[in-house]
DNA sequence: CTGAAAGCGCTTACAG
DNA sequence: CTGAAAGCGCTTACAG
């Protein structure tokens, strides 16, 4: 009985096929460059000996490892979900592996990650949003590997995008906010340090408010994490203040959900009492009751161009190039008139 | 000016401190074995030349790579989302870095996946559930690294594994629903090709239908994808039957979300006129309305123990002890007695 | 406590 | 079209 043995290395194929390691090597590189005869011996050879080329050992000697990594702030959570898996998926297609690793929205934690990746030989690296130090696009620079931010459409950063405008998909849906009376907006955030989705999405409500002589310096914000329950928290105390806000903008679907579920315990119709809006159209905005209204993110689409765009920049060396997408408001039922109107 | 280097290796270091690489080496893995001057020297000529070891390499010298790979059939879903991240949190406090690929629920993707990863250098693997090909296992058995099985408890397979019960968690479900006087029962299933999850929460309904003297083997079933939308095709399907269920039991909570969302649109109430229940206790389950009445998991729980147990088996080279988590019905507004009672 | 050197398993110019 | 050999950047017995 065979001994359980270790597994079997290029030079056991070469050795069994009695060619030498470069032609194996060739044979499962560049086929085309080996004779069909020769190619057939190694293939039975490999086949035989259940071979995989190990993988550390041609990362080394390639410099190369088809591994791509992604530092995405959360993986429990459904906002980036979808573009993941999307841009996993597209990753694949092309012969590439993804590597995740979640930075629980700490820079620290995301910086440490990106050395950790690349060590790792990563070919290139996915990174969300724009919001970091400059030491550390410093340091990207210097490893020359591709790097693309997503999620976040930016003309000027230093490294290309594969995003959409926050700023202006927000302002959008706070144009129609106001063009539906309100005038008593709050806000409930996403933390904006650090993050600059949550803070452009603020912006652009406060672009809308102003372009409306609304005050803007005065709007009711509160910033907490993407969590239901933090939703409703901050549902509540907004509307517990002096001045009840008669539309709460959310920055994003999950907190715009854990208003729903304030309002629906505080025994207020959303939207004949208050109205509510979300942001990404991830697929709890339509089983929300009401249906969310909402700002509509081509997730899918974002995570399939990311992956297209790092492809590209890996394999013809280019310094790629940033894609702006369209988002669109999903109009449905949270958002209503503003009941003083 | 400088122009972009190369990344600093080991033995630029080791000349820049005027040591030898392997004392570098050891300043890195195991500094207690340097003395204080020495480790001084070469820390201080890491720092100088931001000095990050080369990942493949030290793969391949000491053939351990601190990765831990994860196949799952589907990240765009929030079965897994939670799981998966409390795996990737207990990996990195470790000192793991997590690989992750989906299958899409196809034999032949994982298969593919497995190797990938184990090529990749992967010291472990997390599958989900027991269900695959013997040669499968076979494989696995002669690559001699720890693989886990999560999502479904089963004390005879193949490779250790850390769940729950999917059978007996299904049928106290179906007890309830029994117990509430319903006789005509339905499910929606996912697709059990493959997928032991699916197939033993079916037979732990109807393990409980044959207990009460009901007719196991006319139990209305339909196959469907892990969708909303699935879940409302199929709970149309079900309730135009001549006969129809005062209770649909859904495979999981995506499904009974898809089935509240097609008992609206038909104008019935749940679970006035008809009962659905789901399964995983997602965040969704509470969201919809009615919320669900549904079997809890432990996901965090059960990604954290995973964990724990492949690296267990890694450092301690142990074979890996199962384990059984406890799941329990969380009782929402989605059941309720059944209409004919 | 430290160093010289072999070895990990590939790829890739360079010859022929 | 194929082979001999250097080299990728580490780790780790083995000496001393």
């Amino acid at each position: 009985m065979p001994r359980p043995k270790a597994a079997a290395t290029l030079d056991d194929v070469a050795r069994k096929a009695g060619v030498s390691t470069a032609t194996v090597s060739r044979c499962l590189n560049a086929p085309e460059r080996v004779v069909k005869a020769t190619r057939e011996k190694v293939m039975s050879a490999v086949r035989d000996l259940d071979y995989t080329p190990n993988f550390a050992a041609r990362v080394m000697a390639a410099k190369r490892s088809f591994t791509i990594g992604a530092i995405i702030p959360t993986m429990d959570n459904a906002i980036f979900a979808r573009g993941l898996q999307a841009f996993q998926e597209e990753l694949h297609a092309h012969g590439y592996t993804m590597l995740v690793s979640s930075s629980a929205y700490r820079p620290e934690a995301e910086e440490e990650q990106i050395r950790t990746l690349l060590a790792r030989g990563a070919d290139g690296l996915l990174l969300i949003g724009h919001d970091r130090e400059t030491a550390v696009y410093d340091y990207l620079e210097r490893q020359m590997k591709p790097v693309v931010a997503a999620w976040s459409y930016r003309a000027d950063g230093r490294i290309p995008s594969v995003g959409f405008d926050n700023r202006t998909s927000m302002r959008a849906l706070a144009e129609e906010v106001i063009k539906l009376g309100h005038r008593n907006i709050a806000m409930i955030s996403g933390i904006s340090q650090g993050n600059d989705r949550a803070r452009l999405r603020i912006d652009g409500l406060r672009d809308a408010m102003r372009a409306h002589g609304l005050d803007a310096d005065a709007l009711p914000l509160i910033e907490t994490r993407y969590e239901i329950e933090s939703g409703s928290e901050a549902f509540s105390e907004l509307m517990s203040a002096p001045q009840r806000p008669s539309a709460v903008l959310c920055g994003n679907d999950v907190l715009a959900v854990g208003a729903l579920l304030a309002a629906r315990r505080m025994g207020l119709r959303v939207p004949q009492d208050v109205s509510v809006t979300g942001f990404d159209d991830i697929e709890l905005a339509q089983i929300a009751q009401p249906a969310l209204t909402t700002v509509h993110v081509p997730h899918r689409e974002m995570g399939r161009r990311a992956a297209l765009a790092l492809i590209e920049m890996i394999e013809s060396e280019g310094k790629g190039t940033s894609v702006n997408l369209p988002t669109f408001i999903e109009m449905r039922d949270s958002l209503g008139p503003s009941p003083s109107r």
